[in-house]
DNA sequence: CCGGAACGATAACATATGTTATCAAGTTCA
DNA sequence: TGAACTTGATAACATATGTTATCGTTCCGG
């Protein structure tokens, strides 16, 4: 979440180094779980190399949410901030490299940080654009077809297509794997490449 | 957003007293639209008495992204903080009476309210909730079909299906007005009420 | 008080999507 | 290396959902 905003807000960079060294590394295989859902998050996760998904079961079958990429960071934030259960598990995709920030840390640095003239601006600017994301991804769903949607990925982000195995996609997406390949073929027929 | 965290937070009340006087009252009809798509949000909104929706246009018929009612407060929060113009509409379903606290004063709240001690505490775990309520619209509509959405609805925010005309809902379901008329007849079947 | 708009139900048809099953090609790991 | 697992495609069938059209009712403004 913050280490987008390090460009708009260039203090973050210091805070952000000063606190580099309580991270831990990990190199963790693919399908290794670094939250599991209903337990309490206890760090903020980076993610120097490889990929990673969040997803909650239902029924048997897992819902995937989001995906993650090479020098991106995630938690479960309601869990990390609130110390409610996980509503979701947080596990890789590929094999990765991983740096765990653990949760005291994070807030120590969340305190000297709301000493700066300029935190509320910041966290607010923050949080405003991760809303607005996350009421894209409501929107999108109730508004484009999964058609759409997928295209939508394609054009916009190819590296999850590329990378992601396609059941974990298709859940995202809202739709079964059956469905996707489906899609996939259609379109395929529709636009054949040379 | 601030208004339902004033239990958790008593500090709130003092402010949002204080600024009370500043807040303009409106009596609105309904269908009245309170922030238009594509404009810059001027307002943080209460909601005395009616209710209000946000939708946007898509290719001529409208999505309904979100419902509020008595005593809930809101906002265009992305357009609002960052300036950028409003991704939705905000329009009122029944005649309401609304109090509207222009920007200046809420940032001037904000800035007031920063200097309280557990200031990020309180403004990470407000949005940590938002977060996790967009997160949940998006998971509850790629695990539940649209008759489980609908039952949801009746069970959990049943004063929404009382007082919002249906094809609202319909598209804040995700499903056309048609078929969300099918589902309510198809529970009607199953349950009879005498 | 009238006429039109808004709201909601229903039918008929077309299309989208889910489910289950099967097959093939990689990949992993003992 | 071989067996098990993972990934992906496809077929066949059942169900869900969209679209268009029609009808009746209610609501509201002139």
């Amino acid at each position: 979440m913050f280490f987008h905003f390090k460009d708009r807000f260039p203090k973050l960079n210091a805070y952000w180094d000063k606190y580099l060294p309580f991270q831990k590394r990990v190199e963790a295989p693919a399908k290794a779980v670094l939250l599991e859902e209903g337990k309490i998050s206890q760090h903020y996760i980076f993610i120097e190399k490889g990929c990673v998904r969040t997803f909650f079961n239902n029924n048997g079958d897992d819902k995937t949410v989001q995906f993650f990429f090479e020098n991106e960071g995630l938690s479960s934030f309601d869990s990390f901030i609130n110390n409610v259960p996980s509503t979701f598990t947080i596990e890789t995709i590929e094999p990765s490299v991983i740096y765990l920030l653990p949760k005291q840390h994070v807030l120590r640095l969340m305190d000297e940080l709301s000493h700066e003239p300029d935190f509320a601006q910041m966290i607010l600017q923050m949080t405003a654009r991760r809303q607005m994301h996350y009421i894209n991804e409501f929107v999108s769903i109730i508004r484009d077809t999964p058609e759409q949607r997928y295209q939508l990925l394609l054009s916009e982000r190819p590296h999850i297509v590329q990378r992601v195995p396609q059941h974990y996609i298709a859940s995202y997406l809202g739709v079964s794997k059956v469905h996707l390949s489906r899609i996939k073929s259609k379109l395929a027929k529709g636009k054949p490449h040379f």
